[in-house]
RNA sequence: GGACAGGUGGCCGAGUGGUUAAUGGCAGCAGACUGUAAAUCUGCCCGCGAGAGCGUACGCUGGUUCGAAUCCAGCCCUGUCCA
């Protein structure tokens, strides 16, 4: 396995990163004989990321840690295209503003992960709207143009499934491939950028870049994919009832961040362990041998340590104390949702609406025809239970939705 | 520009005048079992309403009809082929 002479890839091959790669070797020695800046680009669609591109974010905090260069680089300029990569719609098209503003937010989360700054090995954040929007499409068209086939283009993944399923696929999106190969030479010839890292469906838009350096500037590039993370049970990762997982904290209370971790499915601990904590592989090692119920207490570390890693120490511990008392010993925990309770109390279906426990009143209302609403731990079957007003009241919506109803 | 096919609930996909808020699958939520896991079984799954019921909904607009997702017209969008 360990064969590797360089830090970097040791790191990453021991702790289960590495999908497929371009010339091992080559990279190895690479980044064995010096720093290696690498790059892997992210979506700015939305003000925040979600789980599913932790494992990206890791991938650059392990290059930073094996003493290499990363670079991150926002898709300010292709974010205006959209990549038509595993996705069967297009996607809306953002303004200039709404764009920098989500780059600016998604900026905070990088950097709890990541070391900003001038130094060799630290990382730098760019937003490739800064070269691609000064790209006349002409030269575009000559310089770039000629390096690309149809006949190749047509056949990646990306472009097929869409042909396959009779579905639109725009010009613009056809191009996003050729931009993005465009962004691995243009930091490459910038910052000597020699790496790009992605997921597993970056593969053919890794590879085109590494292409289009090569006939362009004779350089030398290389590529490394993650393999796509799916959970145990084979689902998409980030999922909640709330909807999608965000890193941000504004986007996602960090309670119910650390609780997502907590519920990893028995099979994913060791994996997700290694892949979203610093633990030592011996660390994580014995704690996935754990059977039976004992491996509760390595999900408890999972979910403690990427919170920590993601929303810093202090949302960890109030989670980990939140939950002790909330699961435990049947209280309530100060993280958990809390909702007012008025002197004369509140209708049992407001509550839950209110708690956000509930999309609608007609939710709430099967919520508790199923069985699933309860007032301290004790269901209620009744549409219109009125809760008393008083004293603190603990709120649940199945087993693992609590919240507090607190006195004015 | 022409011919043909198509646009249905988060997704896939049935439905071609009335018992259709719309079969089925996936995803999701809840219950049972458990370990805040998985698998399995059960229920739920547009909104409002205590309820009878009401309101919205099958690309858009209008029409035919007692009654339309279903028929007609125009428009918009997508695909395939042709020019």
């Amino acid at each position: 396995m360990s064969q590797y002479q360089s830090d970097l890839l040791r790191l990453l091959d021991e702790r289960g990163y590495v999908h497929q790669m371009t010339d091992a070797a080559g990279l190895d020695a690479l980044a064995a004989r010096q720093i290696v800046p690498g790059y892997i680009g992210f979506d700015a669609t939305a003000p925040s990321l979600h789980v599913g591109s932790l494992l990206q974010i890791m991938l650059l905090r392990r290059l930073q840690q094996g003493g290499h260069k990363p670079i991150v680089v926002m898709g300010g300029g292709t974010t205006k295209i959209g990549d038509p990569s595993g996705k069967d719609e297009s996607r809306k098209l953002l303004t200039a503003d709404a764009i920098q503003a989500n780059i600016a937010s998604i900026r905070t989360v990088f950097e709890r992960l990541l070391t900003f700054g001038d130094g060799p090995t630290d990382a730098m954040m760019l937003d490739n709207d800064e070269w691609l929007s000064a790209l006349g499409y002409v030269d575009l068209l000559r310089d770039v143009g000629p390096h690309f086939t149809v006949n190749r283009m047509l056949a990646f993944d990306s472009v097929k499934l869409r042909l396959d399923r009779e579905q639109p696929l725009t010009f613009l999106e056809f191009n996003y491939m050729i931009l993005q190969a465009y962004d691995f030479r243009e930091l490459a010839l910038r910052y000597g950028c020699r790496l790009q890292l992605g997921g597993s469906d970056q593969w053919g838009n890794i590879v085109n870049g590494i292409e289009l350096g090569r006939r362009m500037e004779r350089i030398e590039l290389f590529g490394v994919t993650s393999p796509l993370l799916t959970t145990a049970d084979g689902g998409k990762m980030g999922k909640t009832a709330a909807g999608a997982v965000w890193l941000n904290e504004d986007a996602l209370p960090s309670w119910d961040f650390w609780q997502y971790w907590r519920n990893t499915d028995d099979g994913d601990v060791g994996r997700f362990l290694r892949l979203f904590t610093d633990l030592p592989l011996a660390e994580i090692e014995r704690l996935e041998t754990l059977g039976g119920s004992e491996i509760n207490a390595a999900k408890v570390v999972l979910a403690n340590e990427v919170t920590r890693l993601c929303r810093g120490d202090d949302a960890a511990r109030t989670a980990e104390a939140t939950a002790a008392a909330t699961f435990a010993d049947g209280g309530t925990g100060g993280d958990l949702p809390t909702l007012t309770l008025p002197a004369d109390g509140i209708a049992l279906i407001d509550a839950l609406v209110g708690i956000g426990f509930a999309a609608s009143r007609g939710e709430a209302k099967r919520l508790i025809a199923g069985g699933g609403a309860r007032i301290g731990g004790v269901a209620i079957g009744d549409e219109a239970h009125h809760i008393a007003g008083g004293g603190e009241v603990r709120i649940s919506a199945g087993k693992k939705n609590h919240g507090v109803l607190r006195p004015i």
